[in-house]
DNA sequence: GGAATGGATGAGAATGGCGG
DNA sequence: CCGCCATTCTCATCCATTCC
């Protein structure tokens, strides 16, 4: 125990100095064992490899990466995964290339990928001194797909995947990935944090929400003027900082993936999350269909939202009425008005699908009048209030409408009402 | 510069109530 | 039964975003 413990102590200790970048330039470039890496030949050639254990219980900003043992089942719902996901099953997966485009001129030079073993993460990043070495490396990796299940990737599914795919082709080599599942964390961090994040790239991501803080990042965008620079130079040390921005690339990967899965298990995350984020989250578990975590972040997301931003409540509302419960979506249009009407700029939506509730489902004719006259009402403040305002007299328009259909239904009514008496009437006069 | 994705927006069909 | 109108549902289409 002690022995693995100090091996694990030795390679954290060179990971670190690696990290650090004590790669000294009194080392004359040239030699791979200088950023960690080793040549690997197969029966394809050789290619260069780096690999990097990192122990479990480390802590990669928030969250030690142990966290996705035994949990990782969760993700399942972030896309529509069929098959059982485990934590040691997954490959996370990402490439650097030499452009963007996924077309015959764009070649990854270097796929990173990471892991779970019994005892550590492993990152495995594979780059190319030269085109030739390309076959090999990726002879290598579609071995590797082999003891996977799962594919986990940022954007992976239109970017790294398809051009990958493609070098499979022009190199004449089957794809052996096919039975890969491939959960894309690009997508669900989007609809997370559409709202609440500038952008979510995923360095952004991972500064704003994973604790994660680059120390010397090169952008992604770097890296192709950095292995051309690279392939005439021949130097090692110019390729570091892109081997050291994909690996933590890959680690973030992981640590985005144990984030997701604590929104599923770890309810007293909840408090943390911005307004919107928990709203978001209460979309997630509705469209998921999974109700007893939707009931949960829905009710503290009410009480939130009354000290908040009440204007929550009107998708909120919208959510309960595409479930056919319109009863709750009529309470939460109900509370929006009690607690903002009084302002003198607010949404109408309420009063306009309040007015439709009781005209169309209740037959309440004079309870739809009233919101439609209270209606009315805001959009007159609003009008005279800007002067742009052909938005504003179009809804006008629209409303004024309803409040004349609504005033001959309550007339023909009353009309109905006294011939029916009349009816009554005779048929009194009748028996008498 | 290519493409999967989800959200927003819109068009068209289906529904349903109402009056003639 | 038919025409009219408002609403709702279902697709279709567009648009921005993200990867190096």
């Amino acid at each position: 125990m002690s022995q693995l413990k100090n091996r694990l102590n030795r390679l954290k200790k060179t990971q670190a100095s690696i990290d650090n970048k004590v790669i000294s330039s009194h080392l004359k470039g040239g030699e791979w064992g200088e950023v960690g890496a080793v040549t690997k030949t197969n029966a394809y050639g050789s290619f260069v490899k780096r690999e990097i254990r990192i122990p479990l219980q480390e802590k990669i900003g928030f969250y030690p990466l142990y966290q996705l043992v035994g949990s990782a089942q969760a993700l399942s719902h972030l896309q529509s995964i069929k098959s059982n996901v485990l934590h040691d099953k997954m490959l996370f997966f990402d490439t650097e290339t030499t452009g963007l485009g996924i077309g015959a001129g764009n070649v990854p030079f270097m796929l990173g990928i990471g892991y779970y073993t019994d005892d550590a993460f492993i990152v495995e990043q594979l780059f190319i001194r030269n085109p030739s070495e390309e076959l090999a490396m990726l002879a290598y990796i579609n071995e590797k797909f082999q003891h996977f299940t799962h594919l986990v990737s940022y954007n992976g599914k239109t970017f790294d995947l398809p051009l990958l795919k493609n070098r499979f082709i022009i190199h004449r080599l089957t794809y052996e990935g096919e039975h890969l599942e491939h959960i894309d964390l690009l997508y669900p961090a989007r609809s997370l944090w559409r709202n609440s994040l500038t952008t979510c790239k995923l360095s952004h991501v991972e500064r704003k929400r994973l604790g994660i803080h680059r120390v010397d990042d090169v952008p992604g965008s770097m890296a192709p003027t950095l292995y051309f620079k690279y392939l005439i130079e021949k130097d090692p040390n110019i390729v570091a900082d892109v081997f050291r921005h994909n690996k933590v690339d890959i680690v973030t990967l992981a640590i985005l993936s144990i984030y997701f899965v604590s929104l599923f298990e770890k309810r007293d995350v909840y408090s943390n999350l911005e307004l919107d984020e928990l709203y978001r989250l209460c979309v997630w578990f509705n469209n998921m269909e999974l109700t007893d975590l939707f009931q949960y972040v829905y009710e503290l997301l009410t009480t939130r939202v009354i000290e908040e931003d009440p204007n929550y409540f009107i998708p909120l509302a919208m959510i309960f009425k595409k479930k056919k419960d319109v009863e709750t979506s009529v309470s939460l249009w109900k509370k929006f008005i009690e607690l903002q009407g009084h302002q003198r700029i607010i949404n109408t939506e309420p009063y306009i699908e309040l007015a439709k509730y009781y005209e169309h489902r209740k037959k309440d004719f004079k309870q739809a009048i009233y919101y439609t006259k209270e209606a009315e009402l805001r959009v007159y403040n609003r009008i005279s209030l800007s002067k742009r305002n052909q938005k504003y007299t179009e809804i006008l328009q629209e409303i004024q409408k309803r409040k004349n259909r609504l005033e001959k239904k309550i007339k023909s009514r009353v009309n109905e009402v006294d011939q029916n008496s009349v009816v009554e009437l005779r048929q009194v006069e009748m028996n008498v």
